[in-house]
DNA sequence: CATAGTAATAGGAATCATTACTGGTTATAG
DNA sequence: CTATAACCAGTAATGATTCCTATTACTATG
């Protein structure tokens, strides 16, 4: 892959947040870095860092999420606040006892738990 | 509520599948019953049905699927073939396991685990 | 250095899922 | 039976994402 000033620009913006940006958040921070960037450059190259195993896609209903933090990891969201937070739940124990019952190779786990975080409880 | 005809044969139409059902999917099925059913009808009641707890949604990527399953479970998919398929991980005591560990109040665990089932292996 | 070939981009149109609006229809309480 | 709020079909609007095309930038080589 070829190097591109785009996409340097929308993998750091996307690892110096702690959120889980959306495509649209991460199109205006870049915005702030290459003010005529497309989105669909951003939409593209977001694809291309995951293929990459730079980045993962979380969809967080209907819309995707990007998140960096590429280890393993589960999601708590606050219905109140809508705050996604990385957590690690999902162990290696897990996997391979889902792999002895349901005959099932697993290459991840998507988890997240919905409820109330501790500021809104 | 009201009863209505159209809501009660989009009822049955999720109810008599084991798949999860698209909205679209939802659609054509009803279309049998009521041809000139439209899309609109379909998702106001779905999102009614699930309201009123007799069915779930759940996000595959992005987009929808329902679920006439309203117990709790977790899903596994199969990369090769799409397929959904339901069965039961997430227990009691890892619920009570996040609330004490994070201080997290938790109302539900939507789980999916992603890999290859034994007909694709 | 000139140039050709390839890879990437900007910008906008197109697509897909979903929601909102509007004016007509229907279930049901009184 | 009638009034009326809830419902519906049809369609327009929206929001997220992908696709397309002309243009630009990088790279290797004659």
């Amino acid at each position: 892959m070829r190097y591109s000033h785009q996409r340097e620009a929308i993998k750091k913006v996307v690892q110096n947040t702690n959120s889980h940006p959306t495509a649209d958040w991460v199109f205006n921070q870049t915005k702030k870095i290459i003010p005529n960037i497309s989105l669909g450059t951003i939409y593209r190259n977001l694809k291309r860092l995951e293929e990459e195993g730079e980045m993962n896609t979380i969809y967080d209903g209907n819309i995707a999420r990007y998140d960096w933090n590429t280890e393993s990891h589960d999601h708590l969201k606050c219905k109140e606040c809508g705050d996604l937070v990385d957590v690690h739940l999902v162990h290696e124990e897990f996997t391979s006892k889902v792999k002895r019952k349901f005959k099932f190779d697993v290459d991840n786990v998507e988890m997240t738990v919905i409820g109330t975080c501790s500021k809104h409880a």
